[in-house]
DNA sequence: CCTTGTTTTAAACGCTTGTTTAAAATTGCT
DNA sequence: AGCAATTTTAAACAAGCGTTTAAAACAAGG
């Protein structure tokens, strides 16, 4: 029953793509449905108002984000392997959907932003007992004994980042577009070095650093 | 003959507190005008327009920005020092203006975005010598080889993403506001640690990382 | 006190915003 | 085909936007 691309699904993939470059206060209705090639009051028809229809993509795209974290979470791998999975799953997502992190940090910092329903959407995080999996190994004297706030901030800084602050270190190193994209390929391979290394340092033997 | 708080400079400053916390296209002009406690006419009279205006308070907030950075690049310390230094600097400038990040990167990656003189602002860094120095001690084999970009990746990400993402950690582990500032103190000694053991890197003894 | 120039104000300008309305076009069913 | 429900359209709505205007308030000097 369900047609190739409804009228319902071209506005809420237009209001996506232009909500997630522009944000809220960005753009305009108009804007929306003319990206989606149809008459303004359709955005009203289908979704109440602007404001209700920012909500459901912002939420899909906290959806989408927090996905490819849980899978990689839910795994039963080795802590140190899940960590390693989880930086490529996110280079891989973030390289696809550059824009989403400042667009979710962006939307939940201002004060008149969306209200979501912050518990259930972060508690699938706890859900997964990927921190408490944290405090095992560093009870174990597998892990370095940090915050595990610290560890959330150091995974979420040397993924988010590079995507995020795109056009300000293109400017600062003079680099094209093409360029700073092959340079992240790179950079991950040095963040996995790095931070892996950090959080579970091998203390006894000389090879410190374990190449991918 | 500069009074205390002329007409003028009251503007600005509630232009830059608006702008800052909500962006260009998130506020109006009288509602700086208001913040400032005065018509909204006095906004075009001193300034030519809100844009003209914006452009004067981004550029501010950029030299700000960049101001603290040059302060350290431009001293005669050992490298190392100096990275420990900007760390230092970064964190405390950052817990004063946190939303400063933010709103550079956001105006910078809009495509009608304000165009500022680039080349000339970030040529400044350039200037300082800072690249060059890593080449020359990356060469002398005291600094571990990568990319330039990643090193400014590597500071700018552990800097910078801790502020500007305070609201998402904040509510992944719920955290009061100043839980997190304080948790912010320790993740500097972190982030610190992480990155100076990594960039330089003590093979032959066994005190591979160094204490604050 | 009147004149000159500057600063501030209230009001209005034309335009765009989000949203609504009522009519037109389309669809599905018998 | 013809009716009823759904979908789409053009037009209009009030409200708010950035900006301009013209008059009022103010300051300073002769």
């Amino acid at each position: 029953m369900k047609a190739d691309s409804t009228t319902e699904d071209k506005i809420k993939e237009a209001a996506k793509q232009v909500f997630i470059a522009k944000g809220f206060s960005g753009c305009t209705s108009r804007e929306i449905s003319k990206a989606a090639g149809m008459n303004v009051a359709l955005v009203n028809y289908y979704f109440r108002s602007k404001s209700a229809l920012f909500k459901i993509i912002f939420e899909a795209a906290m959806g989408d984000f927090l996905l490819s974290m849980m899978e990689v979470f839910n795994t039963t791998l080795p802590l140190e392997d899940k960590l390693k999975n989880y930086l490529d799953r996110e280079y891989e997502f973030l390289a696809k959907y550059p824009e989403i992190p400042s667009f979710i940090i962006n939307e939940m910092g201002r004060k008149d932003g969306v209200h979501i329903d912050n518990t259930s959407v972060f508690k699938c995080i706890e859900h997964t007992g990927i921190f408490k999996e944290c405090l095992v190994e560093q009870a174990a004297g597998r892990m370095r004994k940090i915050d595990i706030t610290s560890i959330t901030l150091l995974m979420m800084s040397n993924c988010q980042f590079p995507f995020m602050g795109s056009a300000v270190l293109q400017q600062v190193h003079g680099l094209s577009a093409e360029q700073y994209q092959k340079q992240l390929v790179e950079h991950k391979q040095i963040v996995t070095e790095m931070l892996i290394g950090y959080l579970f340092p091998k203390s006894d033997t000389t090879s410190q650093i374990t190449k991918k």
